[in-house]
RNA sequence: CGGGGUGUGGCUCAGGUGGUAGAGUGCUUGGUUCGGGACCAAGAGGCCGUGGGUUCGAGUCCCGCCACUCCGACCA
């Protein structure tokens, strides 16, 4: 491709709306444009790396034995109420009625329709196992849209389904996908790290993120260097340390009521009392569904809401209003605590090692103290319910983890028989009885994959991407557009270096060389060919995007070199 | 959904107390330049987000709406 004939635009300045680097990246490089919140126009150099992202996971997905289709965006509602998810997805789901007004949504995600597909083609033992999958656009009507392309409300993802007989055919299943999902990642050059992930209150027997490592990342990540283990925060058990062998400390104390006017955030209790968060208990007022029930952890803790809601079984679960809260304590916000309280309380599984702590009295200015559980005040459950902190013993092996943010690229979920019970999609076995599939289904975000290899691959001047993905591979600079002996040379390395397979640039613009660096650098294309000077010696330079120096080399070496380089920065292994 | 911020040329932004719309950058043309976003000159390009109000007169003041954005809540 000339630069000259491509439709393409570099910005000099941040446009004010990205915030993240590989958002301002996006934009200043050309990549893409915004249409509206969460909605972007890919543009041809972005288009590129986009369907070379796509071509990756479509080689793996093929070579793991999956079959692609594809289905449409539009979709008639009856298998999402089938499955009840037209109600669970709420306002996440951009609905529409047809002429005659059928209700339709734009799909969020596709296990309904896959089902239902499966359902009227397979109904024998004998066609099983069977994974299918599809590179398709989604609209999630998201609250909150952010990080360009990393949460928009279209974008596309590959969705995979698999279809087996029993547990152990899906556990077959579910490796190949992961095995694939590993091979996909590493291809595009990415740093990745696969956690344990929470299932959710609906079942399922296990689920895994692959998460790119990022400070931008909207998930976090515990893990343990010592032993391997990783999980998302959502997930990651914790393990109870007792509170210390110390005896005075284990000595009940008498429960004390103490007049704490102005006292009602743990900050203001520390200060109070002049003690540590460690030493008190939270009461947290939750809203399950349509019940009210008070959660406890230590004061210095995280409630972790995922845990709550697995543990409640429940839908929906929000922090109750003052108004609720007046109501359920006959207290303020504030002076919430367990003692007299009439709802269930659960208590997180620390909190019940604690001794001699302070709770709030349920009585507006009071908290006590020396509060000790089963003397003071019963649990209706004793569970974990806490967030993983950094330095919390791992669970597996015990040494301190380390919890760090990253990027959901990929998830892969055993459903078991959550939608083909919903939606009767069963098989006969050689027995002539019916049974349900087992299914499970694996996500890749296309585009949000692209924008993680951006956030990991680049410096102050530009993206520097991997050659896999590359929009194109080599871009070839004549410094001087109106000396004939670099144009020349120029020529015919472009031209031979495509003869040869590699995607080439050829930058015939009439441009200061500074623009044209500039601009290389920006969209980041890996192997750069200078042509300058000694053109008539046949001399070039040959630089790496992500190398500072440059070596000079004959043009003929140049070629050769590049065409390695491209070579094995394709291979698959 | 709650709270904050911003809407002026493709992009970044100026436009006290109301008086005919500006800069930089990008774009076009000509010239001088030519190895890391050159310089000079001449141009093109704006329903100042939108609807209403106040006023002789509104980019500017008042009210409504919309969009974008940040923080929070939420997130199969």
């Amino acid at each position: 491709m000339r630069i000259s004939n491509m439709f393409f635009q570099t910005l000099r300045e941040v446009p004010a709306e990205a915030e993240i680097a590989s958002h301002q990246l996006m934009l200043r490089s050309g990549l893409m444009r915004k249409l509206a919140s969460g909605i972007y126009s890919f543009l041809p150099l972005g288009y590129r790396v986009f369907r070379k992202v796509e071509q990756i996971v479509r080689e793996e997905m093929d070579r793991a034995g999956a079959q692609e289709l594809i289905m449409s965006a539009l979709l008639p509602a009856e298998a999402y109420q089938a499955s009840g998810r037209w109600e669970v997805f709420g306002a996440e789901m951009f609905r529409l009625k047809d002429r005659g007004g059928r209700e339709f949504c734009l799909g969020p995600t596709h296990e309904e329709i896959f089902t239902d597909t499966v359902k009227s083609v397979t109904r024998s033992y004998r066609s099983l196992p069977l994974t299918l999958y599809q590179i398709q656009t989604k609209y999630r009507d998201e609250r909150r849209p952010r990080f360009g392309v990393m949460r928009s409300r279209e974008f596309v993802m590959k969705d995979a389904y698999s279809f087996d007989r029993d547990d152990e055919g899906l556990d077959i299943s579910y490796k190949k996908m992961y095995d694939a999902y590993c091979r996909i990642f590493d291809r595009l050059g990415l740093d990745y790290i696969i956690v344990d992930a929470d299932t959710g209150a609906m079942g399922g027997s296990g689920s895994q993120e692959f998460m790119v490592k990022s400070s931008i990342g909207e998930s976090g990540i515990a893990y343990c260097e010592a032993c391997g283990y990783a999980a998302n925060d959502e997930k990651a058990e914790c393990i109870v340390q007792k509170c210390c062998e110390g005896e005075k400390c284990c000595e009940e104390l008498s429960l004390e009521k103490v007049a704490t006017p102005d006292a009602r955030t743990i900050d203001e209790l520390m200060d109070f009392f002049g003690c540590s968060a460690r030493e008190f208990a939270k009461t947290l007022i939750y809203k399950a569904d349509d019940k009210v029930v008070a959660a406890m952890v230590r004061g210095d803790r995280e409630l972790n809401e995922t845990k709550l809601m697995n543990l409640l079984g429940c839908i929906e679960l929000e922090m109750a209003d003052s108004e609720t809260v007046e109501k359920v304590t006959g207290a303020a916000v504030g002076f919430a605590g367990p003692i007299g309280l009439k709802i269930d309380v659960i208590v997180d599984s620390e909190v019940a090692e604690m001794k001699n702590f302070v709770v709030g009295a349920n009585e507006t200015g009071y908290h006590y103290k020396n509060v000790n559980i089963n003397r003071d005040f019963k649990a209706t459950v004793v569970k974990d319910i806490r967030t993983i902190k950094e330095g919390d013993p791992c669970p597996k092996c015990g040494a301190p983890v380390k919890v760090e943010f990253g990027i959901e690229v990929g998830h892969i979920f055993k459903l078991g028989t959550k939608y083909s019970k919903a939606l009767d999609c069963v098989y006969l076995d050689e027995n002539g009885k019916e049974n349900p599939m087992i299914m499970g289904c694996y996500g890749i975000g296309i585009n949000r994959s692209m924008a993680a290899v951006i956030e990991q691959n680049n410096d102050e001047n530009g993206i520097i991407w991997p050659i896999s993905v590359a929009p194109y591979h080599v871009i070839v600079i004549p410094v001087n557009t109106t000396d004939s002996d670099q144009m020349e040379l120029a020529e015919k390395i472009y031209s031979q270096l495509i003869a040869s397979g590699v995607e080439v640039l050829l930058d015939d613009r009439d441009e200061r060389p500074g623009v044209k660096f500039k601009d290389a650098d920006l969209i980041g294309i890996p192997i750069r060919i200078t042509v300058g000077k000694k053109a008539k010696e046949g001399i070039v330079e040959y630089k790496r995007r992500k190398e500072k120096d440059f070596t000079a080399t004959t043009a003929e070496e140049a070629i050769e070199m590049a065409q390695k380089e491209v070579r094995e920065g394709c291979a698959v292994k």
